[in-house]
DNA sequence: CGGAATCCCTTCCGATACTG
DNA sequence: CAGTATCGGAAGGGATTCCG
């Protein structure tokens, strides 16, 4: 099933037709991709980088959600092929649209562990 | 390991220091959370109505989900003991506070499958 | 530096059957 | 009507090791 790497919106296929509310969750839920977005609002940062951002991750999980974002046309990925390597993420357009509702997400947790 | 059912905020423990954005993403996400608050926006619904009104949903996962919300402090519940009895869903204030985070999310979903 | 591969445990979720 | 109980498969996620 569920066919990745077919580019913009490769999000988990039947989910699509569904309900928009559950594919969104789909696309941004899970332990780590609303840090991630949120983090890469309005910046590029580099994979080590955001590795040290996010605390827990590991790289595989780091790789993981990156690559699921990708495919889902959320974040860019640009390489430098220098040595050593540099590789870049950022968001896409869309992925730009959905930072104020990561942002929103972040209030609401604050004033709602307050 | 995470005692539920100790009231509002009982969101699974740990997490609740970290991250708001893990956290609020953790109380909404999953497979059903979102559209069952989308539904009980601004709305008092019962079991089979909204079981009637999440199609592809078991009984046995809108229990669950329902039950979790409520621990959280989203969802209230409200039983008249008529025969046959009669359950009520709706949302705490709390509850109706992501409402609009849900709102703008199923937007965004729209908009994306576009 | 930025990964990929493997292993394994936990959580999520669906199907089905039963109940006050 | 509004649930519970039980089972089993699928998906999510952590630890560790290896690589160009």
């Amino acid at each position: 099933m569920g066919n990745r790497l077919n580019g913009f919106g490769a999000c988990s296929t039947e989910v699509k037709k569904a309900c928009p509310i559950e594919m969104t969750l789909h696309i941004i839920g899970g332990k780590w991709k609303g840090i991630i977005i949120d983090i890469l609002s309005n910046n590029s940062v580099r994979f080590n980088e955001l590795k040290r951002l996010i605390p827990g991750i590991s790289q595989r999980m780091l790789t993981l959600q990156l690559r699921e974002l990708e495919a889902d046309g959320i974040v860019k990925r640009k390489v430098e092929n220098t040595i050593p390597k540099k590789v870049e993420y950022s968001l896409t357009e869309q992925g730009e649209k959905l930072s104020p509702i990561i942002a929103s997400m972040r209030i609401w947790g604050i004033q709602y562990m307050g």
